[in-house]
Order: structure tokens, then C-alpha cells, then sequence
DNA sequence: CGTTCGCTTGATACCGCTCAAACTGCGTGG
DNA sequence: CCACGCAGTTTGAGCGGTATCAAGCGAACG
């Protein structure tokens, strides 16, 4: 059975037909969810391992006079931790940001999974070395990045994590988020957004209208985002078409490029 | 044997004598590494886990132009990662921000750790899923928070988790990062985060000397940073004396604290 | 058909950066 | 013992990037 999940496992390990098999059983019924609409509260007591199949979601603290932070982005294949059902509490809510299609798998039917398949096991840390790594990325994004390469290196991840597992159609992508949602998740505001994405049209980097996403100049767009895709640590080679990967050079060597 | 890895381990789960002997017995010789040295380079294939015995130290990623971003902060008890072994090749650095004492645990050791005691099996989740929070509230803190909220929360964040481990006396604990340091945690220059600072010592809130941080009126200083410990995921109370933890209000109901 | 939401643009304000320099404490070597 | 250097801290002046506030427009939607 072919599912995003399984997909984007695929591309840490070699599974067998034995274990999609078992991953395909693990799922429970799909669900859906309207936009907006929170998936998980903060506070909550997470029971079960909510997967992504469809649409995107976002992970979000928000403060109580209105600031919001999105952390992490949930795209298709994407899973709330492994291990979240080890806690009492979620220190944050997820909201579905399109209508999004979820599936759960029960913490004990992870941890057979997990403890049935050598290969699964494997592949479940290594999900959440990347994320972690992905965490990080936009660490470095929110504290020392400027505006323009903040926005750049965020469409490029986007890209990339959607060729990875298939969604990606050439240099082109879904990008559903809005501008206030990318404010949010760039720590900006929405019309600062605005004017850093007419410099990247302007720039002929990239085109997004109707939440559809073209890279139209791959190669500057990601030396201006100094963007290097090795932190996914994806062992198979997905980028997508019409994308090449970087030669490898010290990065160091390479200058920013300028607007 | 008692080391900062069993006490932070402990905070997640009870740990009998069987697992804490093996713990002990699974880290390799002390090895000591001086301030500024880089523990280990971007790139580097990572073969064992990497134990902080004492010391702090910082995974941090640099541009080419100079800047830099510390992601995350490694104090005693803390690892690099319990499964960082499966990757190839670190997409981040680690540099000793003080000297460092280090121990080492294989990845073969620690997978035997792991599979001969289901309790140390949960304890290295849940420290990861700690691990996740917190960079999660980094991302918060540089995405939306001011410079005052950035810095009180994040020596909230320190004094916690040094009061945690048993490193906290009362109110104060050790802070040898210096301020280009916290500079490069919180996304900031140096030049700001020494007034930021003033600012908080003309409040009454903390002090900061010698290395050593102590806080003057927490209760005042959670506010400010609008710091919910409850993110740390630990299961004991480990609140250092002095610090109260905070009631259960509805976090929305607090005005925040203004100077 | 009205309302809401997202996008866009303009004017202005301010937070935090840049550049520069002086000061402090401390280790080191003459 | 003093001179020196160096790293970290502190202060000042001026600038710039991003926020804020405000308004208009179009498209989606109930």
C-alpha cells in the first residue's frame, strides 16, 4: 500500500513488502479535519501518534495578547513525535492550516511496530534526527537570517521535503500556507512577508499564486537562502526534477548572492 | 554510582540500581577539552554519543560570513543526541563554551542499554522529547519574544535546568556563558544583550557576576519571560528552593510584567 | 449579497544593529 | 613587579530593517 508515510520512511531505510505491510495495518481509519480547525490542544494528553496524509499542519504556541509562533510545519507523511504518547501533556497545539486527512496509529501498536521491525525502528529514530535537524534550521533562520534569505531558505525546505516524497512536480510545489501563516512561522508580520515575496518575484526567484509554488532559478534561490539540503539526511537521492543538487564545494567559498 | 547523566535521567523515569550500574558502566574514559574547542566539526561522521559530565558546551552553526547561531545549549547531563550514531555526517558543530569533561558511549553500547532495560529505553525518549521542547521554545523565543523576554526566559530555562540536575543553590547557579555567547543563542548582538541585561538588574530581577547567576525575584521574572516550566517534561519536581513553581491559572489571565 | 479573509500599498515609528571607543580584569612574559 | 595584550563589558551616536497603523481591493464563501 503506498502512503506518504511509508513514502517518506522509504527514504531513510529500504523497507520490505513485510514491514509497509505492517505500517499499512498500524494506521487507523483516515479522518478529517476542516482548516483551522485544531487538531491537538495544548494541554492535551496525547493518546496516539497523529499522521499526516493530506494537507498541511502546523505545530503553534501562542501567547496571550495574540502573538503566535508556528514551529514546525506537518506536511503529508509527516507524524506529532513517535514517541509523543509517552507524555502527559502537550506543551503546544497543532492546527490543521489546510483541510488536512490524518490517520492515528495507538502508541502500543507503535511501540510493536517498532519492536517487530528492526528496519522500522531504524527508520523512526532516523525521522527524528531530521526533524530535529529541521528544528534547528530554523533556529538559525529566526535568529540570524534576514528577511529575505529567511523566506528564500523556508520555500526551498518546502520544495524539497515535497519532491522528497513525491509531491513536488519538477521545480513547481503545493504551498498552501498564507501570508499571515508564513508570518507566523518566520516570526514577522504579514505584510513585511508581503513585500520580502514581491523581492523574490521581483528577483525572478520564484513565482506563488494560488498557493502554488515555482522555483523559477533553483540555483540562486538556494545560494541565497545559503541553503544546503544535506541537514534533511534523506540517504536516497529525491530532489525533484529541474532541481539539482549542489556541487559539492565548501560552502564557505560561495558568496551570498545580492538583489 | 551518581552522575549527571543518571540525575537527569531519573528526572524522567525511576531508575533501579541494575540500570544505573550499567549506565555507569557504559560510560567510556573522562576526557577533558578546553574552552573554545570545538567538540565536534560540521560534518563529521559521528561514531558515539557524546556524554557532557561537566561543563557546558554549544551545538552551534556558522555562515561564511561570519555569523553565528548557537542552537542549543548542552550542559552537564545532557548528550548529543542518544541516536546521533545513525547518522553519516553532523549538520551542525559542538564547541566546549567552558572546558569540558566528556564521556563517550558507543552506539553498539547504547543500543544494548537501550534493549536490556525497557525503563532506560523511556528515559533516553522522553530526554529527547525534553530535548524537542525545548528547541521548540528557542524557536518561540526567537520568533516572537522581545529581548527582554528572550533573555529572561531563556536564563529561566537555565536556572531550571541546572536546579534540575542538582546544580542550582537555591536561586543561583552557575552562568559562564558570556555575553557574545548569549549574543549568539538569542539571535542577537552583544552590544544589545548588555543592555538588555542592565535592564534587568535596574528591574531587580536577576543578578549576573562572576559567572554566577542568581535570581533576585523569580516570581517577577517567570512573568516577564512568560516561562512555563511544565515544557522541561519532567515527571519529579525538581523546582530549585526558592523558586516556587507557579500556581495553575489559566496562563492567559496573566498580564505580563512590564518595566 | 454581505462579510470575511487574504493581499497589497503607503506613512511613520521604533527596536535592535552597526560602528567606534574606552574601560575592566586577568593572565603572561619581560 | 610592571607592561602588555587580550577578551569581555560598557557606553555613545546614528542608522536601518522590520513593525505598526491604516486603508483599499478582490476573491471566496455562507
Amino acid at each position: 500500500m503506498d502512503n506518504p508515510l511509508t513514502r517518506k520512511l522509504q527514504t531513510y531505510v529500504r523497507l520490505t513488502g513485510a514491514d509497509t505491510d505492517r505500517l499499512a495495518d498500524a494506521l487507523g481509519p483516515a479522518r478529517r479535519i476542516g482548516a483551522r480547525i485544531d487538531i491537538v490542544a495544548e494541554g492535551d494528553d496525547p493518546r496516539a501518534v497523529n499522521v499526516v496524509l493530506d494537507g498541511w499542519a502546523g505545530r503553534y504556541k501562542q501567547f496571550a495578547d495574540g502573538r503566535r509562533q508556528i514551529v514546525s510545519l506537518l506536511l503529508p507523511g509527516d507524524t506529532c513525535d513517535p514517541n509523543i504518547f509517552l507524555l502527559e501533556r502537550m506543551d503546544h497545539a497543532i492546527i490543521a492550516l489546510t483541510p488536512v486527512t490524518l490517520a492515528q496509529i495507538s502508541g502500543r501498536t507503535m511501540q510493536d511496530l517498532r519492536s517487530r521491525s528492526e528496519t522500522l525502528e531504524e527508520a523512526f529514530h532516523r525521522e527524528m534526527l531530521a526533524v530535529a535537524a529541521i528544528q534547528r534550521e530554523w533556529t538559525v533562520s529566526l535568529g540570524r537570517r534576514s528577511a529575505l534569505e529567511r523566506l528564500a531558505h523556508l520555500l526551498c525546505e518546502l520544495h524539497l521535503r515535497q519532491a522528497t516524497i513525491g509531491l513536488a512536480d519538477g521545480p513547481s510545489c503545493p504551498m498552501p500556507l498564507t501570508q499571515p501563516d508564513l508570518a507566523d512561522a518566520l516570526g514577522q508580520t504579514s505584510v513585511h512577508i508581503n513585500r520580502t515575496l514581491q523581492d523574490l518575484r521581483r528577483a525572478g526567484l520564484v513565482a506563488l499564486r494560488s498557493r502554488r509554488l515555482t522555483l523559477l532559478d533553483p540555483d540562486r534561490l538556494w545560494s541565497l537562502a545559503q541553503f544546503d539540503p544535506t541537514y534533511l539526511h534523506h540517504t536516497r537521492d529525491h530532489a525533484g526534477a529541474g532541481v539539482r543538487p549542489r556541487e559539492a564545494d565548501p560552502a564557505a567559498a560561495r558568496p551570498a548572492v545580492r538583489l
